[in-house]
DNA sequence: GCCATTTAATTCAACCACTGAACAAATAGC
DNA sequence: GCTATTTGTTCAGTGGTTGAATTAAATGGC
């Protein structure tokens, strides 16, 4: 068929099929479970030992594994040395040269691409630095396309399939794709799809999958720190950039919301009669802790910092003891505080983590955080709430949204190996 | 067994089977599918009909209804009239006289008890009104557990069987169900299941499945709002009671978050320089819009009223337009607004229901929470917000105790038809 | 060096539950 | 009464798991 871009910006379908069990759901239940087991495991296990966890019977588990072998989604590793007597175990991991996912992510001031293989390494990484503001959307989808032909092309010629893109975006998106509103970028009602369809293709539509997804870029990079921080779980993920977005974990899902429009964490209000935001409220969390309120409190508003350098300079700053920077963040993070601690308070969640421009910050900005966590939170007496900085850098969205593509191969490897 | 009053606070697992996908998974699956479709249909739909629906073929479901009927989940109602040719479908409901569910409810000012049957029916309902306050935790369960015999007692009368309990209190419950906090009651770390081991046992342990689950009296109250109200869907539930708490339902599914504690709105930082709260914070929800600040802002605080006629007195005087009254709720509904503008911003939901005391003052709270949550969610342009009073009485936590017990056995209908 | 022991993985008959088609049941319309 | 139509059941067939037996490949004791 012609390759197109379709975009789609909601929830991957889960794991559980929501419909009827046909026979073959077993076996689609139990791919995902022992590739799923595979993908999280410590060391690489042997069939025996993923029987042994899953409950399954040695003979199934080995079905399973012939079918994700010839599939490429796993290969046999070098056996573990292990001490005692018997036949020496075959190691199962992810495959290296199977499946990729391709992450793009439009930011204010930049452009990235990148490449991330099963096993979650990251194969191919580009950044385009530009403040796009002036750039029209179409000009940019352009730039973008050409990132990614880019990115296509040294993925191939590693070996490597790419199946599926992600984009991230900061600012809301419908489930067409489309932007409804960018503020920071300047964008409103901006019909992804349509306009990277003019472009020479770069995916080829999987049965069913979209070739491309649009996603908020919070969202995605909270997905990206899922999986290359601590494990499942639940956490926040807070990214400050010009705007503040959050990605919301709970039980090792990104929860989006009904219309995918969650972790609007920017506008929650902080002063209820504070002063007037650009979101028609007043006193909203970015106009205390956005990097233009905080570089305007620390008295760096004026100076004619490139885009890209003001966050740098800030911990600079910092680190030499302004007294005005310090007292910039202080504010800033005490903010922060108030806004999480509602969210603490409604969604009992035990980490927080400061992902973005914040992350660097995070000395600075983790101790007034959390004294207004403990001030405020009803059971942080009994249950103490971790803030940590993220551990993926600045284009956090980019590889969270290839981790997505085959985050969702993992999730559902009967889609992909139904591909050929 | 030796019957015993087992407890746990925590998510009833599930339809999916998070681990290994074993044969008789499929009928398990299948199982609940079905009755799923039974139980939300509009009429009472035929094999035909839920083959079609579902997918599956007639003969699997035939053989999936045969199960339930032998279970006693489910019974042939009278044939629905249909035009046309052909054989008439014989409809299919859920069994009334099946499995039951108990639900108990404490409460400040009142004990509950109420019984319902697979159907959703409320087959017995009591309320016994009492300061409960000043009474010490082991008697208030000791009369709790008189006004469960008396429910148990009706309920076999008309042929039911009691499946399983659940119990709401208006505090913090840990995984175990000990009552960690329930401040206007007064308690502190209340091991419920201990002290209720000391009387006459009321329900036997079904396999696995405990016979008692002790949780917060908000969250049961969204779970009863959400099987009675409007189908599945997203939604707040806040219920206004002396203090202030929420249920929040995703997808048709509590969310209780890492702990279980989510949903603790009434601590939400209105104005963080506010008034100093119980809870060692300051200007918390609570202090603006709960029962005790509504009543003192009316001028209502000094009446010498029981405890259980304050709020239908506020709603007389807001009937007849007493200023100050008036006054007093749009200052508690705006405090309303601001904490939910927060959470609709946090979570994209579209509805708001309001429960418990803010039920029947819905009319004057509604506009100030509508007022702040256009002016302060960034998408309600787009997508409007929905606030509503709950459909269910005062006692909404007891109904959803009890529906929460009879909603498990539909979602896992396995677990049930394997006690015989 | 040989053999018992031990653990890993595969093979195979049995079984469970779904599938699809054929068949029986029950009604409306002519 | 006969046909068309729709419902529900029966039954052989099949996919996928189960459990036991078998083969594979190493260690360790004698």
């Amino acid at each position: 068929m012609a390759a197109m871009w379709q975009c789609q910006g909601v929830n991957p379908t889960a794991a559980a099929p929501a419909g009827a069990a046909r026979q073959g759901s077993l076996r689609e239940l139990n791919l995902a479970l022992v590739l799923g087991r595979i993908a999280t495991a410590q060391r690489p296990p042997s069939r025996a030992a993923l029987a042994a966890e899953t409950g399954l019977t040695r003979a199934t588990v080995s079905a399973v594994v012939e079918d994700l072998v010839a599939g490429r989604l796993v290969t046999e590793a070098e056996p573990t040395p292990r001490a005692g007597a018997g036949r020496p175990a075959r190691g199962l991991v992810l495959a290296g040269d199977g499946p990729a996912g391709l992450g793009l992510e439009i930011n204010v001031d930049y452009l990235a691409a990148c490449v991330v293989d099963l096993a979650g390494a990251v194969r191919h990484h580009t950044v385009h630095r530009a403040d796009l503001r002036p750039v029209s959307p179409g000009d940019t989808l352009g730039r973008l396309a050409r990132l990614a032909a880019h990115a296509r092309a040294d993925a191939e010629a590693q070996g490597l399939t790419l199946a599926g893109a992600a984009l991230g975006v900061p600012g809301l998106v419908d489930d067409t794709g489309r932007v409804r509103l960018a503020p920071n970028l300047g964008w409103r009602d901006v019909p992804v799809p349509e306009l990277l369809a003019g472009h020479p293709p770069l995916t080829e539509t999987v049965d069913g999958v979209p070739a491309l997804v649009v996603d908020n870029e919070a969202n995605l990079a909270a997905l990206g720190e899922l999986h290359a921080g601590a494990g499942p779980g639940s956490f926040l993920h807070i990214s400050g950039e010009v705007g503040i977005g959050a990605g919301i974990v709970l039980d090792g899902a990104l929860f989006r919301g009904t219309r995918g429009w969650s972790g609007e964490i920017g506008h929650i209000p902080v002063r209820p009669d504070g002063p007037p935001c650009r979101c028609g409220g007043r006193g909203c969390l970015e106009r205390y802790a956005g990097q233009e309120a905080i570089l305007s409190a620390a008295g760096l508003a004026g100076a004619d910092l490139p885009a890209d350098t003001a966050p740098t300079r800030l911990v600079e700053l910092a680190e030499a003891g302004e007294p005005a920077v310090l007292h910039a963040l202080h504010e800033a993070g005490t903010a922060i505080g108030v806004a999480v601690a509602s969210v603490v308070n409604l969604l009992d969640l035990d980490t927080v983590v400061l992902g973005g421009g914040y992350a660097p910050l995070t000395p600075w900005l983790r101790p007034p955080v959390l004294t207004e966590i403990d001030r405020r939170v009803l059971t942080a007496a009994w249950s103490p709430v971790t803030v940590r900085p993220a551990s993926l850098g600045a284009t956090a969205a980019a590889v969270g949204a290839a981790g997505s593509v085959v985050r969702r191969i993992i999730a559902r490897p009967a889609g992909w190996l139904a591909r050929l």
